[in-house]
DNA sequence: AGTGAGATGGCCT
DNA sequence: GGCCATCTCACTA
């Protein structure tokens, strides 16, 4: 099933621990379908975080889609050459999201990891290997035609493989840095880091 | 195991 | 001009 945009408009917190073990699809532009199963993510939770983009309500050109209502893409370029992938949470201008930190390669679920099967353990590989650009900022991740959508397969999360921890490159947040905004399934190879 | 540097460009003051 | 929600490679040991 895929998730309504009602999804998105719960606390960001939520919305970053319930994403794990959902899958995400991507379409690129040559039909190419994308998928893996979210296993890491983290909460930027708006305009009082000092680690967020909006941080002190900074609304700009880059982060007007962050103050779009819950359930568009938020995909920006970091550090010149990598894109991260985000999902708008809450409510028209309220500007929170989550970060997609890592997927796990969903056709070797059942088979045994591998090196080379490293493209999705990082915010900035998995958008490399799916394609996704800033071409995909803004898309509605509740319709499908957009060709960036979540689905929920039935897939169970018990809340022992939970983690939280604080999240990850953000040293110059302050306390901030230290908040446990981060959430990965618990023993998963394909985290960006154990 | 852990540390450090470089790539590279848009964003923000 | 300085910084960055990253990644890779090249060191040390």
């Amino acid at each position: 099933m895929i998730l309504g945009q009602e999804f998105y408009f719960q606390k960001t917190e939520k919305v970053a621990k319930e994403l794990l073990g959902k899958i995400l699809y991507f379409k690129n532009d040559s039909d190419k379908v994308f998928s893996g199963r979210i296993v890491e993510t983290e909460a930027y939770t708006g305009i009082e975080d000092p680690a967020a983009h909006s941080f002190g309500d900074r609304k700009t050109e880059r982060t007007k889609t962050m103050y779009l209502e819950g359930g568009h893409a938020y995909v920006y370029l970091i550090y010149g050459m990598y894109n991260c992938l985000n999902f708008v949470t809450r409510y028209e201008g309220h500007p929170e999201a989550v970060l997609i930190r890592a997927l796990e390669p969903v056709h070797h679920s059942s088979e045994k990891p591998s090196k080379k099967d490293l493209h999705t353990n990082g915010p900035g590989k998995l958008c490399r290997y799916f394609g996704i650009t800033r071409k995909q900022d803004g898309l509605k991740l509740w319709k499908k035609r957009s060709g960036l959508w979540v689905e929920d397969d039935g897939f169970q999360v018990s809340p022992k493989q939970i983690v939280r921890a604080p999240r990850i490159g953000i040293d110059y947040a302050g306390d901030a840095a230290l908040w446990p905004l981060r959430f990965y399934l618990k023993d998963s190879f394909w985290v960006s880091r154990p």
